[in-house]
DNA sequence: TCCTAAGCGAGACGGTACGTCTTGTCTTCCA
DNA sequence: TGGAAGACAAGACGTACCGTCTCGCTTAGGA
């Protein structure tokens, strides 16, 4: 970290949302959801990389200066998006674990077409692409996978996994989702899950 | 288009890059050519993004205008590097069509890893690897995917191998190529061409 | 005037400074007192124009803004001290008047010196300078000028006479007070005042 | 200096205007020539200081890049100004070096009051007071100040002349030029130069 | 032989985004 | 109740990069 003075901590106090916040933080959130908004909404109308750092404070009524306070650059503003993403995701997955492929694909691809436009953008940037695969992957690892002797080495195997997921959602956002989260959590299962043999989360 | 004036075709006339080229047209080629390497060069160096035009022409000791005179922007230079690493790759795969997966497959990441800076750089944009995968998913189209009812769609098959097999492409070279070319040949057809039945490239 | 809110006055009540003055009036005159001492001290180290209102209040260990409950800017400020700094002097120089020119150049020049450096920043400022000469000039002006037909205008001769002095003071100040304020005194006799054949102040 | 690259030389190649200019030169010349011009427009308009850079590009039609290859910042722009008044004053003294003081001060003021927009916006600024009064204090040195023993050290005599006379050119320009060039030559005669007994330029 | 045309180097320029800085307002918290 | 703390809007600053333009040099064919 090389910034110095006046920047407004992102992540507050470790304090939850809830409750017991000061007036000081719940300005700082909302300041911050006005920009993430704003962020979203310009990417998806004009594509990520001509989003303008102006551009996305006019959209928010921010100062421009504000935005500095809270973060380098648009990149680490798409990152803090890309943390209450996965956690979602995460918290929504944790109680299926261990239950059938099919139907945690299922559940995945219900929670990113209820979130396609923020997906969208997230699974548009390489950087934030390379985070999601490396922190999935991390998920995989462990025992889950099949320790049966194979060519293939259980790291990849993990890799694959993750990697496999994000491409099959990418297909799926980018050709308008032409089939219900349904049949995809079913093509998830078959095509990526089934052919490795892996059964659960590690997390 | 909106580009007006005097501009150097990038595919200039068709000529192949053999004989019947005259002076002119081998400048340019060679133009060209010092420009291809010099962003490689310093995006191994320094990352892709914080290259600036100007770095690249700096190095490839030419003219700042001259390179405007090639091309709209670096990410046309770059396309262009893709595109020659395409076609090389076809050629290659080409005489070997409808052999053993983990053949191919060890063709693929003996190139890969032959190539393995420019491929690093490559694999390292989105919308390259976006490129990169619509081109490949034409190759796999067509009738050499199993036509076996199945829950997964052919398209969606195809794009998966071939978004699958780049991602493992870029886990090897991130991994600083771990495993040699032929046990990355079989761990493709294992995890990936195999699950689906494929056999062949259409093209 | 457009400021609105809350100001406190800076001449304060028209209390004299000494007894009956209230807590909050004392209160007030001490933390105006802080602010012109940490203006001054600032300026000598870095120059009027860079030191900020920020580096004002630091330094004086006052909030950031209580400064705009005081003064509107740091003109305002600077305006304040040339004030007391001209009461003191007019204090000075009235019993004298109409005494030997070189007694009082004399006197003013040793208070010049005992105060050679909050001078030196009010002398380097271009609207207090100007505010300087136009006060001075209104204490020169009057009957105490020759009335002899002469080609230059009394209202000359008056504003001659300050603004010489003060490039005089100006000169001393920069060159690090060479001679001392009883030789100055003298030349400002010879060098300002003789020439003109004014004799005293009409204030 | 600290500037590093791209910047246009201000000075450039030490070529006379007239003929020996290459089209880049003359162009460069011609961008310094609106700066200036806007500048001393908007500087009359608005007061110096509240004068953009934006506002000067703007003005002389120029881009705001273009303003910083060319000047650090606004008081490099104006010493800019400065120098060419200067240059054009004693081209026009020399000549005249020597001759009645009355003369010399007519010529002064006759230069004042034709470049009166400029003058002002020059006499304004303290740094280039400043400036203005160090040059010309060196322009009145030597052999031509009264040796005769005096209680006035030489070098305060310089700059005693020139301090009044600059401080009375900014009466003049204050009041409007109410009196003609040979009135106030005149009084720049019986005011500052008669009594100090000093002829001639020295440079 | 000269000439013509294209590729090229040089670099001024307009435009625009960036990240930093300062000012002055406001709101909340605390003694 | 008054001062400290500090988030904030507004906007100038100086830097960096981009893409366009103009100019003049070179170098090779072709007349």
């Amino acid at each position: 970290m090389k910034r110095a003075l006046p920047r407004v901590f992102t992540r507050n106090s470790g304090k939850s949302d809830g409750v017991l916040m000061n007036v000081e933080d719940r300005r700082v959130k909302r300041t911050q959801r006005l920009l993430a908004k704003a962020l979203i909404t310009l990417t998806l109308e004009k594509g990520y990389d001509v989003v303008t750092i102006r551009d996305i404070t006019e959209r928010a009524d921010v100062g421009y200066a504000t935005f500095f306070r809270h973060y380098h650059d648009k990149d680490e503003l798409l990152e803090d998006v890309l943390d209450v993403v996965l956690a979602e995701m995460l918290e929504l997955l944790l109680p299926a674990n261990g239950a059938d492929p099919a139907a945690m694909g299922t559940l995945i691809f219900r929670y990113v077409g209820e979130h396609s436009e923020v997906c969208r953008v997230l699974t548009g940037s390489m950087p934030l692409t390379r985070k999601l695969i490396t922190l999935g992957t991390q998920s995989v690892r462990g025992d889950t996978l099949p320790q049966a002797a194979s060519i293939v080495p259980p790291e990849i195997v993990a890799h694959h996994i993750v990697a496999s997921s994000v491409a099959l959602i990418q297909w799926w956002l980018e050709h308008d989702m032409p089939y219900p989260p349904e049949r995809m959590g079913a093509i998830y299962a078959a095509l990526i899950v089934q052919p490795t043999g892996a059964t659960a989360l590690s997390g």
